[in-house]
DNA sequence: TCACAAAGTGTTAACGTACACGCAAAATAT
DNA sequence: ATATTTTGCGTGTACGTTAACACTTTGTGA
């Protein structure tokens, strides 16, 4: 990186001027083919690497990032968080976020057409931020505008990169946070609630994760239910009823960020039950209850990282124009009431 | 941060020159005293400040970064690996990195002495690397040089920033990590071995945190037992056996990174006891021992981070000349056999 | 043959900053 | 009164890149 060959020393071995450097360089034509390669030969054997802040001092151009998120919840707040210390960071390279939460009527459709209009320069979406079928990807696609996807993934959507959990590990890790080797046999309970299809198989793929732990390592002494509190129509005090009634000794594997639904029944399920109970994600009515002891660990995803991590790779797709990898899979953080004040 | 004032557009608006501005700006004196404030005013409330690219580009500067590591280990070339990371993508503002490797004999002093003559614009420590005494903090502090603390902090020794853990915590989490309800008495052992005083202090701060969970939460049917094999001279076999002779069941804590040091005697004790050993540091040699579940969690650091953190902080320090938090508190992360493989 | 396009190349002015230099006016010294 | 220094300020150039523009030379069609 350091003493790398400029334009104007390309220039002066290749005893052309700057300009025809510069023709060659950003294949804008008009160039004879033998000084062509002259010319890309010399560059080559400098190891030239454009200058971003000279080409940036230049183009004096800003970059408004669109970021796309489904509302405006402490979880995608702390996501925003990390895209505005992004925005502090690499604010001096003009980048600047713009923020649309979409609203899950019928406005969808609109508001997306809107952030197309405003033609930022690249985009951060979380998926799941799509309550309805859109067209807005294919567009940006279609415009060459780069986007990178938070949270949760879809697969070849022609996203710069995903930045998220791989949420079937996940499961497994909530598994095995809820495994006791020494106990006789014993309940878990995966709780689910209907969310919209995007979350739906994240929600699914954890589950199977979950699932893949005990069979895969031939655990017997487990009974595992499975039950939709929404689609099976259970309210949360009959579910709390339930788990009260088993003689066996209960667990709860919680796969979404919900857990907080079940607050006043879990307090309750902690004061005759000992057992463990796993959730997702830090929201703060999740925080309050991992405070208390109610649940005992959330698996975490950074969300703040996550935005941060978001910015960056527009930075380098746009200002450094270098390869960003397509999955940038965030740790499965482990979360209790003590660590948990040190998590970012 | 967008639109921002220039100099030249100050200089329109008080009506002098830009290198009247420059001067002003600058303290480089030879400037009216009213000249002077009505620039100053100006600046002000154009919230001027200097662009960053362009002054990269006019200096032209390269920033060389030293790094000051206790040896070539698994461990710090992860923190070493994060600094390169670092250098990649601050690399365009002329950020390079050299490495030392401080010898734990007569020569520290020699090449602390060298780094020193070498002249660096910033430089990242790890204090373990002092294995003497050493007056280069001081001799940096006269330069005016920034320094950064991994892994371990000195209190108040001018350092720009610690980025590191809060031992103390940490060790309430081991202690989290080896707490079970439902056993009657059982024993804890806490291993640890003789090291230099910079990590002896750190795992004493560990052992604090970890003795007072038990304290604090009242809990009086666990026996914490500390052992120091090196001074308390036990060799490892004779320390197996200490541990199997005990009727009730046994967990491990081994507040630093030097489990391996027992891995063949871990495995026997976990054929036998299948009570849980918690120890520090992903190390090859820990890793290997996770996977195998012979240790079930290590609290991790994330050199990787650290070390990019650390560049992170010389560059907004150098470059952007903008304030650094003192303290940058790493999360303490729990890692197990379930999420080892991603983790940064 | 001339006009005029096309191909191939060079020149130049920015972007915002830093800093050396120069020049006038005022202040001081001789 | 003249010489010299000091004070206050403006000018110009460079950093590396981009892109508009201008200039030659050759090719093409009427």
């Amino acid at each position: 990186m350091v003493n790398r060959i400029t334009i104007k020393e390309i220039a002066r071995k290749a005893d052309v001027s700057i300009g025809t450097v510069d023709r060659v360089l950003h294949n804008r034509g008009r160039v004879a083919e033998a000084t062509r390669d002259k010319v890309l030969k010399i560059a080559k054997e400098g190891n030239y690497s454009s200058n971003v802040m000279a080409r940036h001092l230049k183009l004096n151009k800003t970059y408004r990032i669109s970021v796309i998120l489904p509302e405006e919840n402490n979880y995608w707040l702390m996501l925003k968080e990390g895209i505005e210390e992004g925005c502090e960071e690499f604010g001096q390279m003009g980048f600047t976020a713009g923020y649309c939460f979409v609203a899950n009527d019928g406005s969808q459709a609109m508001q997306l057409n809107q952030i197309l209009d405003s033609d930022a320069d690249g985009f951060i979406i979380a998926p799941s931020a799509f309550h309805q079928q859109t067209d807005l990807l294919s567009k940006l696609r279609e415009k060459g505008k780069p986007y990178v996807f938070v949270d949760s993934n879809i697969i070849d959507a022609g996203q710069l990169t995903f930045i998220g959990q791989d949420s079937y590990r996940s499961g497994v890790l909530g598994a095995c946070l809820l495994h006791d080797k020494y106990l006789s046999d014993y309940e878990i309970y995966i709780t689910t609630f209907s969310e919209s299809d995007i979350k739906e198989q994240i929600i699914k793929n954890r589950i199977e994760g979950f699932r893949s732990y005990f069979d895969e390592n031939q655990i017997s002494h487990v009974n595992i239910h499975e039950v939709n509190l929404e689609k099976d129509q259970i309210t949360a005090d009959d579910f709390l009823n339930v788990l009260l009634k088993h003689e066996n000794p209960v667990h709860l594997f919680i796969p979404n960020s919900k857990t907080y639904k079940l607050a006043e029944q879990l307090i309750q399920f902690k004061e005759t039950n000992q057992l463990r109970v796993v959730g997702y994600d830090l929201l703060q009515s999740n925080l309050r209850l991992l405070n208390s002891g109610t649940i005992d660990y959330l698996i975490h995803q950074k969300p703040k990282v996550q935005g941060y991590l978001g910015m960056q790779s527009l930075y380098k797709n746009i200002v450094l124009k270098t390869d960003v990898p397509l999955h940038q899979y965030m740790p499965l953080d482990i979360i209790n009431k003590e660590n948990v004040m040190y998590c970012q």
